[in-house]
DNA sequence: ATCATCGTTCGACACATGTCGTACTTTGCG
DNA sequence: CGCAAAGTACGACATGTGTCGAACGATGAT
């Protein structure tokens, strides 16, 4: 098995991370991650199929706000906050927060 | 002239002020907003034509991030900062403040 | 070994986006 | 009025993006 590469801290770019963040799937998931959760793919509950879905998991991978870690037949996705936050503190826990709020109330 | 339409508080989305905020260009011109600072169009600074910098000054706008008043011949542009951050606290300051940073450190 | 499951990769497709030049509108100035 | 300046709108173009199904690969179970 290849091994998945992620971004180092450093290279991580604030246009990148918010472009990564833009898009209401990856935001799903971003928030199905939240609190330190980690889920295999099929476990995140997005409504697209697994090509998509493996797609927006590469974009997030790339931008540097998930890692994936394989396990036998599964990968596992988690944020990487610390990271993030060390980049740009308080960003991703502002976003977090408001995706939150709004996927609970619908709007 | 006709009226310049600019959306409601509430009707932004995270997604849309994300998308708005995720292109070097626009990130830029938000930039040079910071601070309540007024601007026309060509006070901004930005390296694209003018055309360009009329396109992404209307997605600013249409996400409602920034407000365009008419004085005579010029467009002034600001940040609707009040407004945003009424809708999603800490996120435009967050993001200002790691934008200028960026900027100034030139990395 | 065979098979099912999980996920990635590959085309393909429609659509959005960033860019520009040109034409146009509005405004102010001579 | 005639002209220059500030922006906008439009058309065109290349590129990026989100989506899917089908094919593939890796892993674990039978």
């Amino acid at each position: 098995m290849r091994a998945i590469s992620h971004p180092v801290t450093e290279q991580l770019s604030l246009a990148g991370v918010l472009h990564a963040l833009s898009d209401p799937v990856r935001l799903e998931i971003v928030r199905a991650l939240a609190g330190d959760i980690e889920r295999s793919c099929g476990e995140l509950g997005v409504p697209v199929s697994k090509s998509t879905l493996s797609h927006h998991l590469k974009v997030l991978r790339d931008a540097g706000l998930t890692q994936t870690r394989a396990d036998g037949v599964h990968r596992f996705v988690s944020l990487r906050a610390a990271d993030v936050d060390a980049r740009f503190p308080g960003l991703l826990g502002c976003v977090l927060e408001h995706a939150s709020r709004r996927a609970s109330r619908r709007i």
